[in-house]
DNA sequence: ATCGTGCATTAATATATGTCAATATAATTG
DNA sequence: CAATTATATTGACATATATTAATGCACGAT
């Protein structure tokens, strides 16, 4: 079969907006403080001790952890906006480990002063609710995905999810974007062996849905897809609150 | 093979202990608002509109979503102290339906005051937290055993957490628990089949790790189970937070 | 008592997915 | 540029788990 060259790790990732991140850092103060990693560096170790939360504000990363038979699972693909493991720091040990894919620029913010925030930064409190809020749908849509779904439906929620949470930031064009993973990562992330990924997104390939050239994922039947997947990515997007009538500070000009 | 008579659903849970839960009503005054809900009563709907969080004050719940093909994955089960769904109250319509397995006592927080609960009770902020971050856990450690684990691992994973957080809230004695869920469920969780499940179980009990009787679950050798399913339960108990030689509030005096 | 229903149990069979091993291709290094 | 490594690809085979169906047992309703 011949094949295109699909999903190669790299170390170029830059972004082409600087996304919501831009604004969090701002509001944040993180300037100071935010530094740059490189790619592969492990900047949240699990079973050490987590003091701050990183601010991702350039780059990619996963959360994951190591199991005793040298398995790793993926739980998390983190992207520029998001705060990385807000969870590990209300623990004596850090429970999960974060590595950077690219090179990236990360804000880490004293967990004191992450819990503060909520009184300190009111602007941000409905914004904070949401990403929890938006962290815990995506574990769950994942857990659903991998506990109900076959290979081929599991692979396609993942690259749509990507796709609308890299078009929120800016770094996904219409239908395609650049991707960091390995197949073997996204098999961790999706319990499944390499050699069947593989098998599975060539079958979607064939299927017309999806092409993989270059290091770029194109979603070229994003309706055929999101059917497959049976997608919604309502869990994505904040609320219109138009019923409500409220509008989150955060929406409006900064 | 002759049987005992493992979990079968009921509906007569009634909890030993008033735990953390009576605190926290009484913090929130939600004696006024706080109502019983019967057993099978679904108090958020998937896909209808939800402005509250409901805290569960007695009695257990499950969090699910139904599939297109009729199949149902449950993500959660709630007990007494659980804030039941911060998620869906954030989205436009709810993603996710809870449905009560006993009889219970439930107390609704309109969405916008839950919000400002840091700022109106700051004493329950560290708490909050917590439960996000436990939250979060929960939802990533299934993930690992449904993405990662063979059919037996899972099901003592399972069972174990439920055990650990049940003895939390004082409805666990030293190694066992009353279970209202039927095998449909626990699959539903896991991810299993009913009757693969159903032959797991005999497994567990065949080696010696667990019973069932009447309808309660005991866990006979703790430690084989934990290896088992490489289960730690770091991630249910707060940090000593000796390290950083604070207290937080909520487990100071009431 | 009798029936009906919900749930557990068991068996036979099918299939999705994993494992292992080999090869190819691209990326990286010296 | 050669050599080495990382990643992708393919195949043959093993197995965990699903599916379907049938049976049995408890319990509630009549």
């Amino acid at each position: 079969m011949a094949a295109g060259s699909p999903l190669r790790a790299h170390d170029d990732l830059t972004p082409t907006l600087p996304p919501l991140s831009g604004e969090a850092a701002r509001l944040l103060q993180l300037h100071a403080v935010s530094h740059k990693v490189r790619s592969g560096q492990e900047i949240v170790t699990a079973g050490r001790r987590c003091s701050a939360v990183f601010l991702i504000i350039e780059g990619m990363a996963v959360r994951y952890r190591m199991l005793r038979d040298g398995q790793r699972h993926i739980l998390d693909i983190l992207l520029p906006g998001d705060f990385a493991d807000t969870v590990s720091c209300h623990f004596d040990k850090a429970l999960y480990s974060i590595r950077m894919l690219t090179p990236a620029v990360v804000g880490p913010i004293p967990i004191q002063q992450f819990m503060d925030l909520f009184s300190t930064h009111p602007q941000l409190a409905a914004r904070l609710f949401w990403q929890f809020s938006s962290d815990s749908a995506k574990l769950s849509e994942r857990l659903i995905a991998v506990g109900r779904r076959p290979a081929k439906a599991r692979v396609a929620y993942f690259l749509l999810e990507l796709l609308v949470r890299l078009q929120a930031v800016g770094l996904a064009d219409n239908c395609s974007y650049r991707l960091p993973l390995t197949q073997e990562m996204i098999g961790d992330a999706l319990g499944l062996s390499v050699p069947y990924l593989n098998r599975v997104l060539h079958e979607l390939r064939d299927d017309g849905l999806v092409q993989f050239r270059d290091q770029r994922v194109e979603i070229t039947d994003f309706e055929e897809l999101a059917a497959l997947a049976e997608f919604e990515d309502a869990y994505l997007r904040p609320a219109s609150l138009a019923a409500s009538g409220r509008k989150p500070a955060w929406q409006g000009r900064a």
